[in-house]
DNA sequence: AATACGCCCAACCGCAAGAGC
DNA sequence: CGCTCTTGCGGTTGGGCGTAT
């Protein structure tokens, strides 16, 4: 096709964000919202592919992304997702609406991955391909750009498990021998094997409640050290690009810091798309140690429906697509989503202040017996 | 203490699809 | 209908960091 790049390459800068670059594109997306992302590079002056900025703001700077350890109910749902869905981390991403596709993905390869496979190999049987990856993965090959078709084949392929599940209390039996010792085995060794990871924009928080789960951490929200960075600036050198004041408290893009609290809870799962809302920035310091607008918002949210969920654009294209799946499949797929969002399990979540599918086995929900 | 190695994750790349004209 | 522009997605990579030797 010889389609051009999205950017003239030269002169554009690649790498690692600095603090000045995030804070011009977040005053940018605050002033503006996000989308256009054509016009961020030359508004902001950043020299900065429009790609580059979209991937900055979705993966790491838009509100309500929770960043950190993945609890157990995260782990357990990326799991079954990808056994249902395949590596198709942005459906997956749907259903935890605190995490970013690239998060789950980077997730999988680096660490449930790896357990799947010792786990296979412990388990001495060959239900696993080399690369851990099941189901959909196995699937004959099919052309890029025909994953509706795909996924609908994964939705019977979800549907059949989810039904065979359903109807059995055994919560191994649907699912491979590794996966279902996985699962058991999630809660504990993943808290031992998770990393302790802090950047720049989340800090360590307040004291936290007594963990529900192993080693429950979450990160104060990139919404709030933004807002305080952003604060800072403002109120110092507006539209300066120094950011002086609030670069302090930027300590280096990736560096790795112990770990922080469950009661860390970012913003709202419909606030960090592109419905942006302006308020989660909150530009009040007393973010940083109190309820954050975002915070309350999530109580809000975690009471909300499945449907209320997908305000995202993002998620409800992908709603989209299952329930064009659903439809034309003529088979309701909603008894995954009732599974996904079974109120009980929303209850847990809110005592767990972030939004967590259950599919522990303290749940005693026939439902959640799959798992 | 110095070096080598492996892990992790933020960011990049290329492709595909959707929207608008 | 076809073209261009923009966005979304999944795979891959490179550099920083921690750990082992």
């Amino acid at each position: 096709m010889g389609r051009p790049p999205c950017c003239d390459k030269t002169g554009v800068k690649k790498g690692p964000w600095t603090p000045e670059e995030d804070i011009a594109l977040v005053s940018f997306i605050q002033e503006h919202g996000p989308g256009n992302w054509r016009a961020v590079p030359t508004n902001t002056g950043l020299l900065r592919c429009s790609k580059s900025c979209r991937l900055r703001w979705t993966n790491y700077l838009r509100p309500g992304i929770r960043r950190g350890n993945f609890t157990d109910h995260e782990e357990k749902m990326i799991i079954h997702l990808q056994a249902l869905l395949g590596n198709r981390w942005a459906a997956i991403a749907s259903y935890l609406p605190q995490r970013t596709d690239n998060d789950i993905k980077n997730y999988w390869n680096t660490h449930l991955r790896k357990k799947l496979r010792k786990l296979e190999a412990a388990a001495g049987h060959g239900n696993l391909p080399s690369d851990g990856i099941l189901n959909s993965d196995q699937q004959p090959a099919v052309a890029k750009g025909q994953w509706e078709r795909r996924l609908q084949t994964d939705m019977h392929t979800a549907k059949k498990a989810l039904s065979d599940a359903l109807s059995l209390d055994d919560k191994s039996s649907a699912l491979p021998t590794s996966y279902a010792s996985l699962l058991a085995s999630s809660s504990s060794d993943l808290s031992s094997s998770a990393i302790s990871h802090s950047d720049p924009y989340f800090v360590k928080a307040n004291p936290p409640p007594p963990p529900t789960t192993a080693t429950t951490t979450t990160y104060a929200s990139s919404t709030e050290n933004i807002s305080r960075l952003l604060q800072g600036w403002m109120k110092n050198s507006p539209k300066s690009s120094t950011a002086t004041t609030s670069s302090s408290s930027y300590i280096g893009v990736g560096t790795k810091t112990e770990s922080a609290t469950s009661s860390d809870v970012e913003g709202t799962s419909n606030s960090k798309s592109e419905g942006f809302d302006q308020s989660v920035f909150g530009f009040d310091s007393s973010n940083s140690n109190t309820t954050p607008q975002s915070m309350s918002t999530v109580d809000d949210q975690t009471t909300i429906s499945s449907t209320d969920l997908y305000h995202d654009e993002k998620r409800s294209s992908n709603k989209e697509l299952i329930m064009k799946s659903e439809s034309e499949a003529a088979v309701p797929f909603s008894v995954i989503e009732n599974w996904l969002f079974d109120e009980s399990v929303v209850s847990q979540a809110q005592e767990e202040g972030l939004f967590q599918i259950s599919l522990g086995c303290e749940d005693h929900h026939n439902t959640s017996e799959f798992f």
